[in-house]
DNA sequence: CGATGAATAT
DNA sequence: GATATTCATC
């Protein structure tokens, strides 16, 4: 089995989540045209990050932005070529809870989309982090290791550190059996969804546990992935069928995830995307990836039960 | 100064 | 409770 880490990329990607269990989808959505249609430009919901693109003909943009200021964060695909990296990019999302209003200017800051980690996405973290290993495993590296777009150090220093205290929290338990579904017996251990779905999602390494030794010190040499397309107008439409799947509280907005890949579902590497970044000095040097994706798009489910399109991540992976 | 990690705030 | 943001250090 496993062998040298020279598949590991290999193996990885074939892990990664596929386009149908990608994306999913949520948050508000207002056509762009609608948006446009009404001049809103600061307070409103506009923050979806999926948003409708269809239209059959141009490359759609999923985004409600048209201006000058392009937002780093899009569905996941590559950037602008802009001289603006995504780091402390903001986007316009404004829709703060209440109040909306906003009635004054954005002035300049604008704050992204709360994160979120979706099980998908914490997979490419602990990937990420068990391939760097436990020593390496700082924010920024990890984040340049995970390609995601859009996602900023500061979402993955926050997010390892939950991590960090789940890990703790393992070790201090005793090891229940590692983990595996449900050993776990009747103490506390925590194979439980419920004391850690997220982190349970993904199997944790196990040098994770006990940072002695050299451990691996794998290099990888960057891994710029890509690989997008864009194209649900189908999620599109039916978010435009059900403004209201979940605009009720918490609209969190702002997701992460790899637009479709294709349809086919042979071989492809969905990864999510997001190259660029400035150098940095540490593995290898950046790649350059004219990364060709395209593909077709396809639609997927959505259509198949004609609901349930925005909900939480896909169910039957992991 | 920038990055990291913990604390704290939303 | 999950993320974001702030703060003190390295």
């Amino acid at each position: 089995m496993r062998e040298d880490d020279s598949n590991w990329f290999n193996r990885w990607a074939e892990e990664l989540p596929s386009p149908e269990e990608l994306m999913p989808l949520s948050q508000t959505l207002i056509t762009p045209d609608l948006a446009l249609a009404f001049d809103i430009r600061n307070s409103n919901t506009a923050a979806a990050v999926v948003a409708a693109a269809n239209n059959g003909g141009s490359p759609p943009r999923a985004h409600t932005h048209q201006g000058p200021p392009p937002p780093p964060l899009s569905s996941s695909q590559l950037q602008p070529p802009s001289s603006t990296q995504p780091n402390s990019s903001e986007f316009g999302d404004s829709a703060d809870l209440g109040s909306g209003a906003a009635g004054e200017e954005p002035a300049r800051t604008l704050k992204r989309p709360r994160l979120v980690w979706t099980p998908q996405l914490h997979k490419r973290f602990v990937d990420a982090v068990a391939h760097l290993g436990i020593k390496n495993a700082v924010p920024k590296t990890i984040m340049q290791l995970m390609s995601v777009d859009g996602l900023t150090r500061e979402n993955v220093a926050s997010h390892l550190q939950k991590y960090r205290l789940y890990l703790k929290r393992m070790q201090g338990l005793s090891g229940s059996g590692g983990g595996g579904g449900a050993g776990g017996g009747g103490l506390a251990a925590s194979p439980d969804p419920a004391t850690d779905h997220l982190f349970a999602s993904s199997p944790v390494p196990a040098h994770f546990l006990h940072p002695s030794r050299s451990n691996s010190d794998h290099f990888l040499p960057f891994v710029p992935v890509l690989h997008h397309q864009q194209h649900m107008a189908v999620a599109a439409a039916a978010a435009a069928v059900h403004p209201q799947l979940q605009t009720q509280y918490h609209r969190q907005v702002g997701h992460f995830g790899s637009p479709p890949t294709n349809g086919g579902g042979q071989f492809e590497h969905p990864f999510l995307a997001r190259q660029s970044q400035q150098p940095v000095h540490r593995m290898g040097q950046p790649v350059h990836n004219p990364v060709p994706g395209y593909v077709e798009d396809l639609e997927s489910a959505n259509a198949t039960g004609g609901r349930k399109v925005l909900t939480l991540f896909p169910t039957g992976d992991d």
